[in-house]
This record gives structure tokens, C-alpha cells and sequence, in this order.
DNA sequence: AAAAAAT
């Protein structure tokens, strides 16, 4: 194992007394050992989360389908669950049940852990599991978001969801979560998807989408009256598959899915790379409704034989612009196209993307039947709460000008604790070099990227999350769609090269209605950069600095041809007159760039946040 | 050019 800074200087924060860089995570005190392995999601969650809440939710029977027990007393659902047939061996059910193939859900002895961490103390405690249970929705900036709606037949948003029949123990799980009312992507995503159909959705991250898609497919799978699923194989039937780009994000939904489906009967599983594939297995043969995996662990899984997608009824795709960036196209065809996925139509296919070009057109087009389509405006949030510095920083004084920004941060700690400071760097070894060298000066730094191990970068994001190591030097992967609550400042050390990239980054701040600082490095290198970032931060009401405007007016740094008008991440491309279904390679978002997704973004781009 | 993702 790789010693760290990270751990090093996370030991020195706590006030460890232990040789620096060398206590491992097996020895933190709610780690795994080797006898009782405990999943990353379940991992440094307080004693009182291991046992249900008393004050909430029936006995622990409650969780319990497979017994032979007729409806508990506890939940409210045991009526229409035990209807369903799905709690193995025939218990109250009227359907004859056995449906749940006696290896799904919550079987035996088990217990459902509880997500929320201790339900006492919902309200008002530093606990940081407490904290993030309102995953970084901002209610109060959602008011005046544009939205597009466009198909055949939209079913009409809701307002409250109240209006919605997503079943009481979603509705307590909602409450729980302490979701007020809808987002505007949930207004109008949840009713779509609760009938049946399927869903083209341009949405940012923070905008609420990940309740936007699982809602719906855990109440499908509550009130569906599913075939039996093979038993007694080791192959698994999940009923849902949501795909994600990231660990971290899969992760992240994971945790966010399984408090919107507990005691719901509906279980939830993980499966990514860089952990060991037997605990994934485990937990999958022990039942799975929604299997939430990154791309490259879910095609092993499927080519062992342990996946069978035979049986899902619902498709997600999240951030499926930055998986095709990523690579994955190829790998998503095969699980999509290629395995033994029911077709388009006999599933409900719900894709959501940022941005939509070209490639994600086509992919709409190949995975969706007769969808809908979505567009939700950016999120306030992200451009008013955020308030945005640019300063030009010659490379070689970039360190010494981030010890002034970071001295100036240490004043504006509460608690004893600094706030939390996410530095965004170019390259790995960029973010290693600078970790350690923070780490020299007596600043308590960690990195995630993706030379680290999965240990590593799990620990690392904990370690920030706490505040134990408030500065975390980051690459890319952590600039889209990990929730981390409280960052009070992000950092571009090394500005991207592309927009929307910056968008992203800075998002990662002014989340859960705090206000968040951004600050920028520019110098010679970022010149590409400065004229979308000059429009940015003007739309965005920001200072913008003289020496930029002038910058940016020296434009035609390969102009980036942006299209598609404003507010959106992209338009319906079917109802653009150009459009034809035998697809001459006529091209919307054209604007003559040969430049495929892949190779940069060229023409065929048009950013959510133009 | 870099980053991410299966072993």
C-alpha cells in the first residue's frame, strides 16, 4: 500500500499520536478487517446507524420478505408489498407469491441498514451524515428555472410531491430526506417516468436528478408485478440498472438511492471497479432490484456470467456526455445493445446528459423509444451563489499565490476547523506534487485522482467530507457530479480548457444554498479560455477583470462555435426542420467542425451553460 | 494533453 501524504497529514489533523504515513485504514476504527468486511458505503457510519430507528418505520420484520410472516404492522405499504408476490416463500400475498425468486431483497435474519444514519438526530447535528442528507439541493434557486418540454403526449409537471402516488414509505423516505417540494427536473422528470415513458433529459448535476429517475423506478418496482426471477444460479436479475461514469458517483448514488428505497423492500447494490469484485458479489447474490456500476465493472460482471440484464425493465444513464468523453461508448452498447437487455420498449429508458451533441443525439435515438424530451435551464446556484475572482498567475508563482489565498482561508475557519478549499489541478502527478508540497508547509492536504487506489481516493474524500484534511487537491474527477457538501472554495490552480469543465469545477461550491468562492489562476496558457470565461462570468453578473475582456476580445482562439441559444443544454433535435431520421450525417449543432465528440470539443458541442 | 475506467 502506497503510503500517503493524505494519511500522513490526516493523522497530524486528528492529532494522532501514531507514526505518521503509516496508519493504514485497517486501523481506523470503523474500518473492515479481515474477518467482517463492511461495504465503503456503509463504512465510519456512527454505532446508532446499525440498528433500525425505533421512532421511525415498523419492526425490524418490516425489512423482511422472505419470512413467513403475513403484512408487518410497521409499514405502511405491508398491504400492496405483501400483494406483489415478491417476498419469497408464500407469505400473506394473494398472488401466490414466490415471485421474489427467494434470493432477492432483504432476506432472512437480515437487517436493512439504516441510510440515514440516526434518525434522532435529524435535526440539527454536526454529524456530517446528517448533514448530507439534503444532497446539495438548493430549493430556493430552483424558482425561476426555464424548462423545455417536447414529445408526444408530455404528461404534465407536478408541483408538489404530494400530487405524485409514489407510495407512503417513498413518501416517509422523501420526508427523511427532507425534500420539501420537487425540483424543477423532478417536476417534470418523475410524472414522465411514472408513465411509462422514456426520457431524453439535459440537466445539470445538482439539479436533483438522481431522486428525478430513482423515484420512479423504485416505485415501479414496488407496485410491478414482476416474473419470478431464477433462483438457485449465481446469476443475478436486477430490475434496474443505472449507470455512472465515476466511482465516486456511483457511489454517491448508491448512498442517495438506498435512503430513497429504504424500507421500501427494494434492494439496492453497487458494482465498480478498484474494489474487490468478491464483496460486490457477495452483496449481489444476496439480492438486487437496482444495480448502480460504472461501465468497465459491469461488462466483467456480465461476461462472468453473474449479471443477467435479461430482466431489467429500467435504463439510467447519468452524466452520459461524460461517459462518452470518458470512452464508454463502446462498453455502453455492448451492456445496452449487445447482452441480453430487453429492447427499447420493453424497458423504460431514461437518459441524462449535460450537454447534448451529436453523439448523445444518436444514442437517444438508438436506446430511446418515442422519448421525451427535457431540458432544464442551468441552476441558479451555480452562477449566483458563487462568486467568481479570476486572477492572472504566472506558472511559477501559482504555489506561493495559493499559500496567500489558503492563509487567508485558515482566518475564515469555524469550529476550530478550516473551511473546506478544493484546488482543481491539470494532472495526477500536478495534484501529487502540490499535495506534498502543501503538505511541506504545514497545510493538511489530501488528492483524489485516478492513479490512486480506490482506498485511497475513497479515504481521501472522507477525510475532506470530515474537515480532517480541509484542502483537497483534485484532477477532473472530482469536478462532475460528486456532491460534497460546505466547500466554501474552489480553486482552479490549473484552469481547464474547456468551459464547461470550469462550470462543473466551480459547481462543487455554493451548494445547499451557502454562497461559495471560486477562484481562477489564468496566465498565457488559458488564453482559449478567456473569452467563453469572460462571457460566463458576465452572464453570471461577476467582476470581470479588465486584462481579461481584453484577452477575451482578442478572441479567435479557435473560437468554439457554440450554439443553441442560451439557456439549455441542448434542444430537441427532432424538431429542427434539418432533421431527418435516415440521418445524412446533417448535423444540427453542425457548424462544419469535422471534429467528432471524441476529438475535442469541436463544433458539434453546445454546452449547458452558454 | 490529460483524465477516467476491468484485471
Amino acid at each position: 500500500m502506497r503510503t500517503s501524504w493524505a494519511d500522513a497529514v490526516e493523522n497530524v489533523a486528528t492529532g494522532s499520536s501514531s507514526n505518521a504515513g503509516t496508519r493504514g485504514e485497517s486501523e481506523r476504527p470503523s474500518a473492515p478487517t479481515k474477518s467482517t468486511y463492511v461495504p465503503p458505503h456503509l463504512r465510519n457510519r456512527p454505532p446508532a446507524s446499525e440498528s433500525p430507528a425505533p421512532s421511525l418505520g415498523g419492526p425490524s420484520s418490516g425489512n423482511d420478505r422472505s419470512g413467513y410472516g403475513g403484512p408487518t404492522s410497521g409499514s405502511r405499504w405491508a398491504g400492496s408489498r405483501f400483494d406483489y408476490g415478491r417476498q419469497g416463500y408464500g407469505g400473506g400475498g394473494g398472488r401466490g407469491g414466490g415471485g421474489w425468486g427467494g434470493r432477492g431483497g432483504w432476506g432472512g435474519r437480515e437487517r436493512e441498514t439504516n441510510p440515514f444514519g440516526n434518525d434522532d438526530a435529524v435535526v440539527g447535528t454536526e454529524n456530517e451524515f446528517s448533514e448530507q442528507e439534503n444532497t446539495g439541493i438548493n430549493f430556493d434557486a430552483y424558482e425561476d428555472i426555464p424548462v423545455e418540454t417536447s414529445g408526444d403526449n408530455v404528461p404534465p409537471p407536478v408541483n408538489t410531491f404530494a400530487e405524485i402516488d409514489l407510495g407512503d414509505a417513498l413518501n416517509l423516505n422523501i420526508r427523511r430526506c427532507k425534500y420539501v417540494k420537487p425540483t424543477p427536473v423532478q417536476r417534470h422528470a418523475i410524472p414522465i417516468s411514472l408513465a411509462g415513458r422514456d426520457l431524453m433529459a439535459c440537466a445539470q448535476t445538482g439539479s436533483g436528478k438522481t431522486a428525478a429517475f430513482c423515484f420512479p423506478i423504485i416505485c415501479g418496482i414496488m407496485k410491478g408485478n414482476f416474473p419470478q426471477r431464477p433462483r438457485g444460479v449465481r446469476t443475478v436479475f436486477p430490475l434496474a440498472l443505472i449507470l455512472s461514469p465515476t466511482r465516486e458517483l456511483s457511489m454517491q448514488i448508491h448512498e442517495e438511492a438506498r435512503k430513497f428505497s429504504y424500507q421500501t423492500g427494494v434492494r439496492v447494490v453497487v458494482a465498480y471497479g478498484g474494489a474487490p469484485i468478491n464483496q460486490q458479489l457477495r452483496e449481489l447474490e444476496r439480492g438486487v432490484d437496482i444495480l448502480v456500476a460504472t461501465p468497465g465493472r459491469l461488462v466483467d460482471l456480465l461476461e462472468r456470467a453473474k449479471v443477467s440484464l435479461q430482466m431489467i425493465r429500467y435504463l439510467a444513464l447519468d452524466e452520459a456526455d461524460r461517459m462518452l468523453d470518458m470512452g464508454f461508448e463502446p462498453q455502453i452498447r455492448k451492456i445496452v445493445e449487445q447482452m441480453d437487455m430487453p429492447p427499447p420498449g420493453e424497458r423504460q429508458t431514461m437518459l441524462f446528459s449535460a450537454t447534448f451533441p451529436k453523439e448523445i443525439q444518436r444514442m437517444a435515438s438508438d436506446f430511446l423509444s418515442n422519448y421525451i424530451f427535457l431540458a432544464v435551464g442551468r441552476v441558479g446556484s451555480s452562477t449566483e451563489l458563487i462568486v467568481q475572482r479570476v486572477e492572472f498567475v504566472p506558472e511559477n508563482d501559482k504555489r506561493s499565490h495559493l499559500m496567500d489565498l489558503l492563509h487567508a482561508q485558515k482566518a475564515n475557519g469555524v469550529q476550530g476547523k478550516q473551511a473546506l478549499t478544493l484546488v482543481f489541478v491539470e494532472t495526477k502527478k500536478g495534484a501529487d506534487s502540490l499535495e506534498h508540497w502543501l503538505y511541506l508547509n504545514g497545510f493538511p492536504a489530501t488528492t483524489i485522482h485516478g492513479d490512486r487506489s480506490q482506498q485511497e481516493r475513497e479515504l481521501a474524500l472522507r477525510s475532506f467530507k470530515s474537515g480532517n484534511t480541509p484542502i483537497l487537491v483534485a484532477t477532473d474527477v472530482a469536478a462532475r457530479g460528486l456532491d460534497i457538501p460546505h466547500v466554501a472554495h474552489v480553486i482552479n490552480f490549473d484552469l481547464p480548457n474547456d468551459i464547461d469543465d470550469y462550470v462543473h469545477r466551480i459547481g462543487r461550491t455554493g451548494r445547499a444554498g451557502k454562497t461559495g468562492l471560486a477562484t481562477a489562476f489564468f496566465n498565457e496558457n488559458n488564453k482559449s479560455l478567456a473569452k467563453p470565461l469572460a462571457d460566463l462570468m458576465k452572464e453570471a453578473n461577476q467582476e470581470v477583470p479588465d486584462w481579461l475582456t481584453r484577452f477575451a476580445s482578442r478572441a479567435s482562439y479557435g473560437s468554439k462555435n457554440r450554439r443553441g441559444g442560451g439557456r439549455f443544454g441542448g434542444r430537441d433535435f427532432r424538431r429542427d426542420p434539418s432533421y431527418n431520421r435516415s440521418g445524412s450525417g446533417n448535423d444540427y449543432y453542425g457548424g462544419g467542425s469535422s471534429s467528432g465528440y471524441g476529438g475535442g470539443y469541436g463544433g458539434g458541442y453546445t454546452s449547458a451553460w452558454d
